[in-house]
Formats: structure tokens, C-alpha cells, sequence
DNA sequence: CGGTGAGTTGATGTTCGTCAAACCGTGTGG
DNA sequence: CCACACGGTTTGACGAACATCAACTCACCG
């Protein structure tokens, strides 16, 4: 008999994140597990996956931060998501097929490759686990249209500090980190890609949070002193990180 | 005995939306039409659902214009889509439950209704096709985050010239229209709030791209004279909108 | 000890927002 | 038929947010 605790471990972040909106049989349990490929592990700095690529199987990152970007022909940068464990930071390709933007490791990653061939069998057998699974790509599209949100029309200021509380609640909700303390091994570069602002001026961003008693960030590491106060200030409202749990 | 064509005329642009991407069988066209609930007209201005809704039933948008958009604290508006014939406006709300954005009609918009019971049923019965609906919810991420990509890292003309560029494209695939010449319905205080700037400046931006001579935009319709000299303007390059045909 | 990547600072210019006013076609009521 | 209101568009003036260029510091590492 094969025991969850077991065989799950690396899947858990996943299950986490699952388990918080709906519940989870323990045959989807076991589907899930029963699904993995191997395992990627990615070093800090190298591409995940490259625009164009068709893969054949999707990677479920278990550990570790990385990000979707595309480059323009002007050479410039944009960051669209930052990925943490229990993201599938791939699974689009489930369906889309040809990727249309890259992946990069900002630190060191643990991925787990789901064969699409494996996934295929889960929407052929587990109508349930396959509307979890879909709902997990449309959780990463609304955290991608806050960003949209953000970038249009929030100053870079409030859009650096609206990310930091977005951070701080993915990070809990997988168990790796909490609001007001968890890492983030990126580059000042790397968050002016992601905010869609220029290095000198993120640099400048930050000084201002720290200055306001909002941010610490030292080593890669994330320190909120006052949770609260930098919801306030970046109007952080959790909605759209749909974190209740329904029947899906 | 049904006839496809009958039954699936308000659903053609579906249809078509999906058969560009790979092939769709008769069982499946019978299913989709199956699963269909009632028409719903929504007067240009009015609300189509609001944030906070928690629906019944997805919505597919098969004539006018529709916005999702999101409203600030600070009372600013942010476009994240503009939804055409074809488009499963709603589909989000199948797995994600709550509604985290609002969604308006810039024209008036005719929807079809599909209860998400019989939703649930297709998932139940009909994997392929599930995977089509998947992604069809991916393909709109994919849209979206170009408009990402845009906002951080593009000019706010080179935006412009770049949505008129992927509006032509998507409204082909629907046959609502052509790259050179199609419907556009909104006014440029839309526009404004789809591209992230104020509306005095998006007036300057479409002046900018007349005396170009790249664009004619008078009473709702957009000319574009010179289609590769927009795509080449806009550095668009139309591999976001995935219109390959694959086994998915 | 030199090189390298990350962070920081200052000076300057551009893009874009805001405020304010005018314009223009369309529709409406006297 | 005309006066007027109204939504959408257009224009000008000014300021704020942000980009760019350039240089410097600092920690770390071979």
C-alpha cells in the first residue's frame, strides 16, 4: 500500500496550494504522484525553457524562485511572473503546445517533469483533479492580470510594494516563507524587469520603502516590519490570489 | 437527426476559434452546441459581471466588444482584455468560482450562456475537448501577457500600433473582420485605459500613428493602409496568439 | 590584487500626466 | 428652426515620474 506522506513529499507545495482552494481525494492524491516524471534541477542564471520550444512534458517547480520573460528585439526585458514551489510553471504547454516566452532560474530550482502523456491520462479519468489542475493555470493568469493592472496603472512605487505582499501570502501558502520574512533571491535588475521599470529607478524604489519603514531587504532576504502598513500602502486587496476554498 | 450548421450558427465563432487550432469533431460540435443556455444581450456601457460575482454559468461573447477591466481605490480604470466574437469571456469563473474583475460591454454584446453544469459535463465526457476550452482560458493569458510585456517595455505608440496589429488578427480568425479594416467601438478614453496612459495622451498617440500614415480610425472603424508597415512599426510578432494547428 | 557583479548616487533629458479650455457633431426640447 | 447640452475629441501649458548616461563604492573571488 502506497503511503501519501511518502511518496508525496515533493509534491507537497503543490497539494498546499491545491488543498487551500478545494478538497483533494486521496485517489487524485495518488494521481498526481503517480503522474511524475522525473525530476530538473535548473542552476541559478540558466533558462528553464526557451521561447519556441514544444515540450513534452510539463515541470511542476518544487523549489526555488524563477520567472517568465520575454526579451524584445530593443533588447529590453520583461519579466511577467515570478514562479515559486507548488507552481506549474509550465503547464501551457499542456495545451498551447509551442511556449511563447522563456523561463529563467533566478535561484537554483527543483522542478518535477509531468509527461504530457501522464497528464492527458488525469483529464481522461479525473474530471475533478483536471478542473483543479486548470484552475491552477487560471491562478497564475490572474496574478499575471494584477500585474497588468499594476503596471498600467500604479505608481512604481506601490507596484513594487503590492508585489512584496503578493510574495509574502504565494510564499505561505506553500510554507516557504511568511508575509513579513521570506526569501527573495533576486537582483534589483531582476525586479526592475519585473515591475517594468529601469535599474536605477528600482534602485531608487526601494530606497523609498526602506526609508518609509516598509521593506528591509538584505542577502536575499525579505523583511516587512509591519505587514499591515504595507498593505495599506500598496491598496493590496488578496482577492484576486483567490486563497478560499470551494468546491471547484 | 441535427444539423451542425443549424444548431451552431451563434456559435461559429467558437468554432472557428477552435478549428484553427486543431480539429474538432462532429461529437464535439454536437456537445458544445449541447451545452448551451440562453442569449444574453448587454447594452453598450452596461455591466456584463462585476467583481465579487460568483456565477452560475460561463458566458460566450458572440457579437460586440467587450472590456475586462479593473477600477483602482484611486478611481482609475485598467482594461486587461478586450474580449471579440469567439471569446469565453467568463470561462475563468468555471474553476476560479469568485469573479476578481469586471467586465463591460463596449459595444452592445450578445452572449451565449453555458451553465457551468454542463460544463462539468463536457469535462465528465469529453477530455479533448476539455483540453480545448483549457485552452482557450490559456490563450487569453497569452494575450494578456503580451499586454504586460507591453506596458513595462513598449512605447505607449508602438502599444498602440502593437493592439490594432493583434485586434485585426483576432477578429480574422472570427471572420468579424481583417487586419486592414475592422469595428473598434470604443472611444480613446478606452483606449487609454487599455494601454496604461491618460486620455489627453492617448489622443496624441493616435495622431502620432495618422500623420504616420499607419492608421485611419474614424466612426468606430479602423483603416490600417499599410499592414506590414504596422506589424513591422509595432515589432509584432504574432506567435502569443498561437494560431497553429496542433494535436492538442 | 585585479576583476566582476551588485548596489548606489548625481545630473540631465524625455515621456507622459494633469489641468484647463476649446471644439465639434449629434440629439433634444422650446 | 434655433438654442443648448452632452459626449467625444483636440489643443496648449506646465510639472512629475521615470529613463539614460556616467561614475563610484563595496563585497567577493580567483
Amino acid at each position: 500500500m502506497l503511503n501519501i506522506e511518502e511518496i508525496s513529499s515533493p509534491l507537497e507545495p503543490l497539494f498546499q496550494r491545491l488543498r487551500l482552494r478545494d478538497r483533494l481525494s486521496e485517489a487524485e492524491h495518488l494521481a498526481l504522484a503517480g503522474a511524475m516524471g522525473g525530476t530538473l534541477v535548473v542552476t541559478e542564471g540558466d533558462e528553464v525553457v526557451e521561447e519556441g520550444d514544444v515540450p513534452s512534458h510539463s515541470l511542476l517547480l518544487v523549489d526555488g524562485l524563477a520567472a517568465r520573460y520575454r526579451v524584445l528585439p530593443n533588447g529590453s526585458r520583461q519579466i511577467s511572473a515570478f514562479q515559486v514551489a507548488g507552481d506549474f510553471v509550465d503547464l501551457p504547454s499542456f495545451t498551447l503546445k509551442v511556449i511563447d516566452h522563456s523561463i529563467t532560474a533566478i535561484s537554483t530550482c527543483r522542478f518535477i517533469t509531468f509527461p504530457h502523456k501522464e497528464l492527458a491520462k488525469i483529464v481522461e479519468d479525473y474530471p475533478h483533479l483536471t478542473r483543479l489542475l486548470w484552475m491552477t493555470t487560471l491562478l497564475d493568469s490572474a496574478v499575471q492580470r494584477e500585474w497588468l493592472i499594476g503596471v498600467g496603472r500604479r505608481s512604481s512605487i506601490q507596484r513594487a510594494a503590492h508585489l512584496f505582499c503578493e510574495l509574502g501570502l504565494r510564499l505561505d501558502v506553500v510554507h516557504k516563507g511568511q508575509p513579513e520574512h521570506f526569501g527573495f533571491p533576486a537582483t534589483q535588475a531582476d525586479l526592475a524587469d519585473a515591475l517594468g521599470i529601469s535599474l536605477v529607478h528600482s534602485n531608487r524604489v526601494i530606497q523609498s520603502l526602506r526609508v518609509m519603514g516598509l521593506l528591509e531587504w538584505r542577502r536575499g532576504e525579505i523583511v516587512v516590519p509591519d505587514v499591515s502598513a504595507l498593505h495599506r500602502f500598496a491598496d493590496f486587496d488578496p482577492t484576486y490570489l483567490h486563497l478560499d476554498h470551494h468546491p471547484r
